[in-house]
DNA sequence: GGGGCGTTTAACCATTTGGTTAAATACAGA
DNA sequence: TCTGTATTTAACCAAATGGTTAAACGCCCC
């Protein structure tokens, strides 16, 4: 179970139906049946990855008529991208710290039984 | 199955231990027991978290005697805020579409069985 | 009010995921 | 070679995921 929003929406952009959906929906809202249109599944499958959708923020459904149109949130989006950014210099950065890190073990290791 | 890496990667960053793990390593390299050590959890299940960020090419792993040390690879992550952003833009500005939507959908509707 | 379209729910199924414990592997050092 | 430490593999399990088909629901229109 992913308990917070950033797990659920990482695991929402898993998935490639659920990524062309939301592609999708960057240039406008659409309904379900025109969402599930360019894909070889069933009505509930597309229901089911919707619903996924819906639970960690990525879209909003309303209601109009016997319509349920989708449409795209940016919010979760964002913290996904702001959880990334975060650290992503540091990962840039730390491209040759294997390196300085093996002299680290190196230098504990010419007999030492040390714990921990 | 996620065929795709940008799949592979979404799916790795939905795990908050991962995501934890990938914290932990961007201020250098760590051997595997290191990396258990803030998880209350067995060793084994930290073993198969490492190797689904291995999977999608997010760390790499090395020996150095008996450690298996770990770093972080940056390329994964890039991919995907690039795949974020590239449609950000228009996530944010669809903030009213639905309006002009349901305006669509209005003129559609007046009597119409249109098939489609 | 009945027919038909759009959408969701229910029930089911196979596979994947995330964890466990116990055993195997790899290596260092005495 | 034996012992201890680091790590992975194997076998297993419960729960979540991604799909299916069949039935139900909601709403327009005649």
């Amino acid at each position: 179970m992913h308990p917070d929003r950033l797990s659920l929406t990482f695991a929402a952009l898993a998935d490639p139906t659920r990524r062309a959906i939301l592609v999708r929906l960057s240039s406008g809202a659409r309904t379900v049946t025109e969402l599930a249109a360019p894909h070889d599944m069933s009505m509930p499958a597309i229901s089911k990855h919707l619903r996924v959708l819906e639970r960690c923020g990525l879209i909003e459904r309303s209601r109009e008529a016997q319509w349920r149109p989708c449409r795209i949130k940016a919010a979760p989006i964002k913290e996904a991208v702001d959880w990334m950014e975060q650290y992503r210099r540091h990962w840039e950065e730390s491209l040759d710290r294997l390196e300085e890190y093996l002299q680290e073990l190196q230098k504990e290791k010419p007999h030492g039984r040390r714990k921990k």
